[in-house]
This record gives structure tokens, sequence and C-alpha cells, in this order.
DNA sequence: CAGGCTTGGTTCAAGTTTGAAACAAACCTA
DNA sequence: TAGGTTTGTTTCAAACTTGAACCAAGCCTG
């Protein structure tokens, strides 16, 4: 089949897109490096835990969470292990899981630097925003991810005692 | 003042962006290491090479074009330059300057590449979003990268012979 | 036109990411 | 229950990114 080129709309849109991320993501991350000495991806994974029962997640589980891969997720824990804002333990119900807990050091550090980033956040991103379009926003990485993310989403299974999911709080 | 915390609209919104980027983000790089053996970034700098006249232009303008710093493009000329699909010239009216000039293989990897990569694009994100929601997404990005982008999007000085600008096309 | 500031680029070391390979525990299945 | 497969995680080397120096070449201003 002969290719589907982008419309002219469609790439105006493709490398706003770019743009616009590339921006965010340098503004985020020398924020967060500024003030909390560690990049976005870190601090999310100190987020994700944070709002988790118990403060602790699996390698897997933060994984999917955070839409990176698990060998990125193990360099990063160990570098937040190695500054005592994480602890690993192992999985008492599963001998090859490995579990990453917030210590109590880390969840210091990620209240006393939330505000800051959630200020760049806004700086960045929704100041410059309607509430249309903020909606419009979510919308559309929604659909985004949720195409992209099959067979990563397969259904939260729930039958599983102890593999426990839980609800969204902050970023 | 006391931090303003995201509304759950914007929290939702956020996660999801962050998601979204992350899941794309991948699935291009992907795509693009295994068909073109590069990844998006290095793509993009012949992409956007191979639209100006002349097919060349000054790191820090290709750095601007692009929106990375200076030093990654350093370094990612060099590895493209030592792949031939990139000539490094000096600037002829400014001493200091240096020129990044895409090739003849360069243009010819482009070329063999480019389907599967827009391919790629519309499956991974335009497929899942209505007109509508291009222009929305275009709209919002826009803005964003507006607004972050001062300092770095002076004017346009056009009124400077031989610093020449033009007009955008593919990815 | 000398000294100093600015601008365009590169370099270097330290940190991060990638993807494939290695391991080990758990889960079959005959 | 032994052997083979799948699943959870780490490891390793190669590639990439970062940010702070650094080096030149232009651009003043006195």
């Amino acid at each position: 089949m002969t290719t589907r080129w982008l419309t002219s709309e469609e790439q105006r849109a493709w490398r706003a897109y770019i743009a616009a991320t590339h921006l965010l993501e340098d503004a985020i991350d020398r924020q967060l490096q500024q003030d909390a000495g560690m990049p976005h991806l870190y601090y999310s994974i100190l987020a994700n835990l944070s709002e988790v029962p118990d403060r602790q997640l699996r390698m897997t589980d933060l994984a999917e969470k955070t839409k990176i891969t698990r060998s990125r997720l193990t360099y990063a824990v160990s570098r937040l292990e190695k500054d005592g804002l994480v602890r690993r333990e192992n999985c008492k119900w599963d001998g090859r899981g490995s579990i990453a807990a917030l210590t109590d050091e880390g969840m210091a550090v990620l209240e006393r630097t939330a505000p800051g980033h959630v200020e760049t956040v806004r700086a960045s991103l929704f100041d410059h925003l309607s509430e249309e379009q903020v909606r419009q926003l979510e919308e559309i990485c929604a659909q985004i991810a949720g195409a992209l993310d099959e067979g990563g989403s397969r259904p939260t299974p729930d039958e599983v005692p102890w593999r426990r999911r839980s609800a969204p709080p902050c970023s």
C-alpha cells in the first residue's frame, strides 16, 4: 500500500507536539534536578510509591504504572535506594519478586519538593490552557495511552489477593 | 503563597499526558531503531535538514529547530557524520560557525525509512484521534511550546541576509 | 586597536537509557 | 516429580544525555 503521508494539519500537530514535549520535559527536569536533585522520572517513582497502600510496590507493577522498562526502573531504584529514599524488600508471596518501598526520608523529600514541582507543572503547562483544553488534553492522551498500552493494561486482577492496586492522587 | 495543587481534573490530564508521551516515545523510538538504526531524535535531525534550502543548517539553528541542547546536537551530529548521513562544514560567513549538511546518503536513508516512520506515527497517534482532536492537540501544543520557548524564539531575523529560514514539510 | 564581553561550538566526566542475555523462582505437564 | 516453559528481575556493555568547563572568533568601547 502506498504511504499515507501526514496531512499538513497533522504535520503541524506533530511538530507542535514534538516541540511542546521536548520543552516541557526540559523545564520539568531542570526544575526537579535543581530542587530535588533528581530527574522527573525518579520523582515520579517516589510519587507513585507514595500513593499506594503501604507505600510499596512490586517492581513490575511500578514499571507498569510509570510506563517504563524494567531495566530502566532497576537502575533508577538502585540510585534512589543508594540515596536512602527507597528500600528494597523481597516479596513474601513470590520468591522471584522484589518490592520497592518508599522510606520516611523518601516521603519527606517528596513532601518538601512537591510544591515546587506542582508549581512548575502549572507554570509550564496548565497556566497556558483553558479548562476546556485540559479536558481535551486528557481525552487525547487517554486515547493514545489506551491504544498503545494493550498488553500492558490487561484487566486489573482483583481476584489475586496478594496484588493490591490503588487509587491515584498527585504527580 | 500556599501551593496551588492540581485539581483532580488536572491530575488526570497530567497523568494521562505522562503515560501517553512515554508510550508514544517508546513506540516511535523502537520502530526507528529497528528500521533505520537510529533513535527518533536522530531521524528528526535528518528530516529537519532535508526540508531546508541546500539541506544544511548551522548547528545553533538546528538545535533551535529541534528544541534540544547544543551539546546533545553535537553528539548526535557526530554520530550521523560517522555514519555518513551528515557532513560538517565551516560556516563561510562566520568563522565560529559550523554547518551540518545532509549527504545524499542521508537523504536516501530518509527517503527509504520515511514511509515506515509516518506509518508508525499514524498508527500510534493519529489513527486514534478525530480531526477535531488533531486540531485541539495542535492548538494545545502550540500554546505550550510558545510559552516555554520565550528567549529561544526571538523574532526570526529576516533582515540578516546570510541566515535563511524556510518552510516546513514532514516529520 | 587592545582589552573585555558575547556568541557558536565542542569537550569531558558523570549519569542515564537501551536491549539483549543471564538468573532464578514458579508454574505446568506428562 | 523431573523437565521444560514462563515470569520477575537484574546485569552488562554500548549508546546517549547532561551541564559545566573550555576554546575560538566576533563584537564592542574606550
